[in-house]
DNA sequence: CCATTTTCGGACTAATTAGTCTAGAATGTC
DNA sequence: GACATTCTAGACTAATTAGTCCGAAAATGG
């Protein structure tokens, strides 16, 4: 027999999600990808491919795996109001953690290359339209609990909470105070209590 | 005397938008940039120095331009609702137009490179302040008059707004459906009627 | 120990990069 | 028409780019 792979896919991957995050795509050269991989040239073209194929892996793991929990928090809690708090909480302490928001910024990195990559577009597409049903039917489950009482578009309402949670990493790039993050979201939010 | 000056410096910075803004800093190379800008190499050089300092100045000029216009309806207009709305209003138009929207991803390259670019970085600083309490005093203002009837905190509104705005420019990166930025306007603005 | 596979490191290529230089054509003022 | 300046086009450099190839070291299970 063989000697056993020994990548642990999940933490290449993650590694990936800070070097892309933090050059951008096109702005990470093989070199800085390497040594933030932590792993030999010739390894990376076995294992994952092309740059860009291991770039389109990790946005769609990251992708996946965010938006995934958020539809569990959706479907599974008995509030859908703290659900939603819930869920921009998350991400927000995730932003103000100093290690751990440097890989949310593979996000802007791959909403830079959606007009590029017809691979990342589609993703996105597939992504959104999860998410906002997700949103638009929990928001429409809270409004028959009573739960709810703004007269809003839900649809709408959906797509806002949609982008709002994607654009608080803009945000995050502009500004390193946490204050800043949070404001933002209580008051994005506040929109539920209309 | 001599051959005069044939570059109109506000054109070729325009265009200059337009091109950083679809490739992105790192991803416009000399050729391209040169395409679009419609002029030969040297001229870039004896004219705007290195690529680097035209990104910069056209990230300067498109900032300067449109915050200075946010400003003057905030100070100028009667209502302050009114101006707000006008000035989301202004944005989204632009970004459902074909042609104009493509400077306004410049606006997303800018913010990528502020990391990396203390000048930008400086530049965002400055005009977030500027911004920021512009609108604040707008609010304010709002507030005194009773135009206004919210019992947020003025702050935080002041900065979601500065940062709604901007983070249009990524709703626009994800969907060419202008129907999504009128509904996510008015999501946003809603805000106001509380 | 052996066979097999993984990993590594460095050499290598061909293309592309930003930026400089040069020579000449175009343009405007006197 | 003479002169100063601008603009262009292309050659050129030195560095960097992504990706391939090769040989040896390391590790694993039989």
């Amino acid at each position: 027999m063989a000697r056993s792979k020994e990548f642990d896919m999940n933490l290449v991957l993650h590694k990936a999600m800070e070097v892309f995050g933090h050059y951008g795509y096109e702005g990470t050269s093989l070199p800085i990808l390497l040594e933030g991989l932590g792993i030999a040239r010739q390894s990376l073209y076995d294992t994952y491919g092309t740059k860009k194929d291991l770039f389109i892996k990790a946005v769609k793991h990251y992708v996946n795996e965010k938006s995934s929990a958020v539809v569990v928090y959706l479907e599974k809690s008995e509030s859908v109001k703290e659900a939603i708090h819930a869920i921009f909480r998350e991400i927000v302490f995730v932003l103000q953690d100093e290690d751990r928001r440097k890989e949310c910024f593979i996000l802007y990195s791959a909403i830079d290359q959606v007009p590029h990559e017809p691979e990342i577009a589609a993703l996105f597409e597939e992504d959104r339209n999860r998410l906002e049903r997700a949103f638009y039917e929990a928001l429409v489950r809270a409004k028959h609990n009573q739960e709810l009482s703004t007269d809003q578009d839900l649809q709408a309402l959906a797509r806002y909470l949609y982008h709002s949670r994607y654009t608080l990493t803009q945000v995050a790039k502009l500004t390193n105070d946490p204050k800043v993050l949070e404001e933002i979201t209580t008051v994005t939010l506040s929109m539920l209590e209309a």
